[in-house]
This record gives structure tokens, sequence and C-alpha cells, in this order.
DNA sequence: TATTGTTATACTCTATAACTATA
DNA sequence: TATAGTTATAGAGTATAACAATA
């Protein structure tokens, strides 16, 4: 047997309780959903969305340290490792040694890393303007701003 | 040193290039938010929000079979035994017998399960209105109705 | 044959803590 | 002392594939 049908969102005859009422479960659900087009789409190049959020940051923002990008995509130091890691494993990225500071290194992506992130970000645009399309266009900006202000919570 | 300070979405100075324009980005930046604060939360229970669901799920469609509960969560088989054993491992579920089909288990919760789930809804409860406080109680409707439709793109 | 639950296996993502080399 | 990167280790969460018992 083979188990991943498309994701359901609200199965019928399904009580859900208090999770319909929680923001943080609509989110939950949409992230599901956006996922599992993500993945497949972007499978030709084994990106994910951490990577590709990596990606496009240190392309936009060359020299940032494995710290740095560490604090920007709120995660661990030894997360940014990894990170890195795998991103050079698929020849997308380089560490160059930091003038002045023999602890650090410049994050840059190669040559590679900057043509095939044309192809991927038009396939990730392609993506979302695939599941953007169950919004109007007004939507689509209302939503990003809520979600904008709600990631920036201070509880 | 230690690591882990509060997720910024935005980082001054920082260049996020196509990211503030996807919809995806935008979920991404508020998950984690979201998770930053679940976590922490919901810590004196061990519950994940994963956890959470599928306890939601299972106290308001008791004898739910594992399959039905993996579709529901939009995860494979495999999975929902893993969430099931570690919740079981809570002392919050148990499998029961199926009359009439020797193959399958109906979900339940136990009485501590549904005694904690009410501190443990309370919590998520608590939570999820204080990342709310951002929003109108307007725009928190707003935002779930969007959220929703965007987790029901059909590509 | 098909379904149910399970196990085996693997990979991604994330974290904490300790280490090293530099500053 | 503090910082940058790294390694070691661990635990969720997810997946695919194969299996035994049952339908």
């Amino acid at each position: 047997m083979h188990d991943p049908d498309p994701f359901v969102a609200k199965v019928p005859g399904i009580d859900y309780g208090i999770l319909d009422s929680l923001l943080g479960y609509a989110v939950r659900r949409a992230q599901i959903r956006l996922y599992e087009d993500f993945i497949p789409s972007l499978a030709p190049w084994g990106i994910t969305p951490p990577r590709f959020s990596a990606m496009v940051i240190v392309s936009r923002n060359p020299g940032l340290k494995l710290t740095q990008l560490a604090r920007i995509m709120g995660i661990a130091r030894s997360g940014s490792v990894s990170l890195v890691d795998a991103i050079e494993a698929l020849g997308y990225i380089q560490r160059l040694p930091m003038p002045g500071d023999r602890r650090a290194f410049g994050l840059a992506l190669t040559a590679k890393g900057e043509a095939d992130l044309v192809a991927i970000s038009a396939a990730v645009q392609a993506h979302d303007a695939r599941m953007a399309q169950a919004l109007t266009p007004e939507e689509r900006t209302v939503l990003r701003g809520l979600l904008t202000r709600l990631s920036e919570a201070q509880p």
C-alpha cells in the first residue's frame, strides 16, 4: 500500500474542536498544504524551504557570517553550519575567508548557485502563485500583512 | 555561549529579496514565531503541536483508527504510529480493540488524558491569545479565513 | 487482493553543550 | 572573556518500503 494522499484540511464528519478557533492551527494547516506542493516542485534541485531562504538571503546579502545567517533565519548557530554544509554539497554556496577576522567566513553563492537560483526562484514563484490562486490579489496582500504582524508579535 | 535569542522576523539592514513577496515565506515566519512561544508554554506536559492536534481530534472523535488519524493530520501511517506511541508514553492515549475488525484499534484518550487536556487546552488558548494580541478580533477572523482557503488550495 | 498496524531505515530540521581558534 | 565556527549528541517529525495478521 502507499500512503500520501493529498492533504485534506477539513475532513468531512470530523470535529476539530478548539483547533478551528486557533490562529496557530490555521497557520499549521496552511503550512502543511504549502509544504506538500513545495517539495515536489523543488525536488529537481534538492531544495527545501530553509535552503531556499538561505540561498536568497546570502545572494542578496553576500558576506554574511554563519552566526548572522542563523539569527536572520531564527535557528541555532549549529543549525546554520549543517544548513550551509548541505547547500555547499549541492555546489551552491561557499565560505570565503574574511579579511581581518580569521575566525569568521563570509558566505557567498557560487556562480552555479547564482545561476541555478534564477530557475529555482522561478519554480518557487510558480509554486507560490499556484497556491495563491485560491485568493484574490487584494486578499494575498492582506494575508501577507496580517501574517507579518503576527510574526512580529511580542508576548 | 548560548544561542536562541527571540526570533526577529525582519532584521534591519537585511534584504530579503523575493522572500518578502511570497505567501509561503510569510506563513513560515509566522510559524517560527508561533512555535517559539508554543513549546515553552506546553513544556510542562511534554506537548508539541502535532501531539496537541492529535489529542484534540481523538478526544472529539473517539474510536478513530490510526489510518484515519494519519489522513486527518496529513501524515503517513507510520507517522501516526510513532505519534500515538509518544502520546501513549505520556499516559494520555490508548488503543482499544475494535469489535468486528481484529486488525484495527479504536483510539481514545485515557481519563488522565481527558483531564489534562483541559489544562493543556487552556495553555494553548492562552498562547494563541498572546500571539493574536498583535491583531484586532476582526483581523484574527479574516486571517483564519484566508489561511483556511489557502490550505484548501487546489493546484 | 486489500487493509491495518507495525517495523526498519533514513533524512531533515532543530536544539544544547562543549570544544578550538581566534579576537 | 567573548566570539566564530564546529562537533557531538539527541530528539522530533517526516518519508518509503516491506512485513504479518486479518479482511
